[in-house]
DNA sequence: ATTATCTATAGATCTATAGATAATGC
DNA sequence: ATTATCTATAGATCTATAGATAATGC
């Protein structure tokens, strides 16, 4: 018979006792359980028996999936910090010399894109110190490579009060900043489009110093740029 | 004898195994170290039996002077977050009329030094999800209201292309995230003293659009101001 | 046979309380 | 007498492992 009935939803392995909640395989649905634990309730304050029940298993049933929290943990941050960082030379290579500015505003836009669009909010999970003194961390260097980026970019197109009052490396950390209300905005529950997305790239370039228009000229270029990038046209 | 000699730094009490580490309250000592612990390890991370031992004294000893983990919290987040808070209503009183940007640029100002000042850079706890689950807290509501402050400032001095792109509320995130760029900075072991608040101080008003000469205006202003709020004249 | 779950549990914390003890204060 | 500590410990987790069980796959 090619079309024997599978009782159980065509799955190998004992069934859960109170039945699955969903088709995504277990190991997904443990990532998404912790990933909104993890975010809401915190890393450290969050147990193992909080993942199982929440996606409707036994606390021991997680170990067969992954080494344990440190192991799900580690998962969750490879998962969602490599794109942004991916990103940040083809930016450099690519933005023409003629809109210097295009570089940040492009950037500013990728990242928040990227931060709008992570699942359950993850990106909280790069500040907790519970997560960043876990033996699984090897994301401080990756984020400090994405500050230095964009402080970077910011001294390029400084005007000269602002390059005279804030380093680059400082300047780095408020543009990082700047992008990151995104992380806040998702925890306040609002929305965050192509607008919202253009109007932190744009305040990006204004905390630099750059004048309204210069401003206007970068959003266009950027928007050309966003196509090839990410295979999507952004306008606001 | 009116100089009888006092063997234990003439304090009341059975001795601590260890001996006393400072001449501190004891109750200072176990807030001086929890605040260093929670900020540093997180808070549901770190256990009553830590915080003992680095005060040096037994775990048990703790609940002389606090009813707990939650306790201590408690005291500290009520030590951290009126003083920023009482501020903003004598600023928009006593801003003057014809800088209207001198009220927003003492306001971030007064906030930066705050938490320049803060003790282990306690403000961290405000965004750390177990900190914020924890019963103790009223606080979300005193940070909703300061953020509200900074909108309403923000947005009476947008420029309109400003006005025009960012909301209020969005506005005044921008503005608090970009002033507690200082708890970062202080993260990464930096100091950040009156160059750096008012470098912050005229970014916010940058992001809201305010021209450079405007900028320079509302910083001599809020200057001759920051005597009076908090007795002492802060010029970069 | 393989897979994915289950039950049971050991051992390691962790919190909070009870009651003893050793100083100072009067 | 009061104060600030101590020791001891009960009871509540919490993590991780061992081994059983109930499906599918071949």
């Amino acid at each position: 018979m090619t079309l024997s009935a599978t009782r159980s939803g065509g799955r190998a392995g004992r069934p859960r006792v109170e039945g699955r909640r969903s088709n995504l395989a277990p190991s997904e649905e443990i990532l998404e359980s912790a990933a909104r634990l993890f975010v809401n309730e915190g890393f450290a304050a969050t147990s193992t028996r909080d993942i199982a029940e929440a996606v409707g298993i036994r606390q021991a049933s997680l170990y067969y999936h992954f080494k344990g929290k440190d192991g799900i943990l580690d998962e969750l941050l490879q998962m969602s910090v490599r794109p942004s960082l991916d990103k940040v030379e083809k930016i450099e290579a690519e933005c023409p010399a003629e809109v210097p500015e295009a570089a940040l505003y492009l950037l500013a836009l990728v990242d928040v894109r990227t931060l709008a669009r992570a699942p359950h909010n993850i990106a909280k999970l790069y500040r907790m110190p519970d997560v960043t003194n876990s033996e699984v961390y090897q994301f401080q260097p990756m984020l400090q490579e994405l500050t230095r980026a964009y402080g970077r970019l910011g001294a390029q197109i400084a005007s000269p009060p602002v390059a005279a009052t804030i380093s680059a490396k400082q300047l780095g950390r408020i543009l990082i900043e700047q992008v990151e209300t995104v992380i806040r905005s998702r925890s306040d529950g609002d929305n965050v489009g192509h607008a919202e997305a253009h109007a932190i790239a744009a305040g990006c370039l204004r905390v630099c110093g750059v004048p309204q228009d210069r401003i206007d000229r970068a959003e266009a270029a950027a928007s050309d740029l966003m196509a090839d990038l990410v295979g999507e046209r952004s306008t606001p």
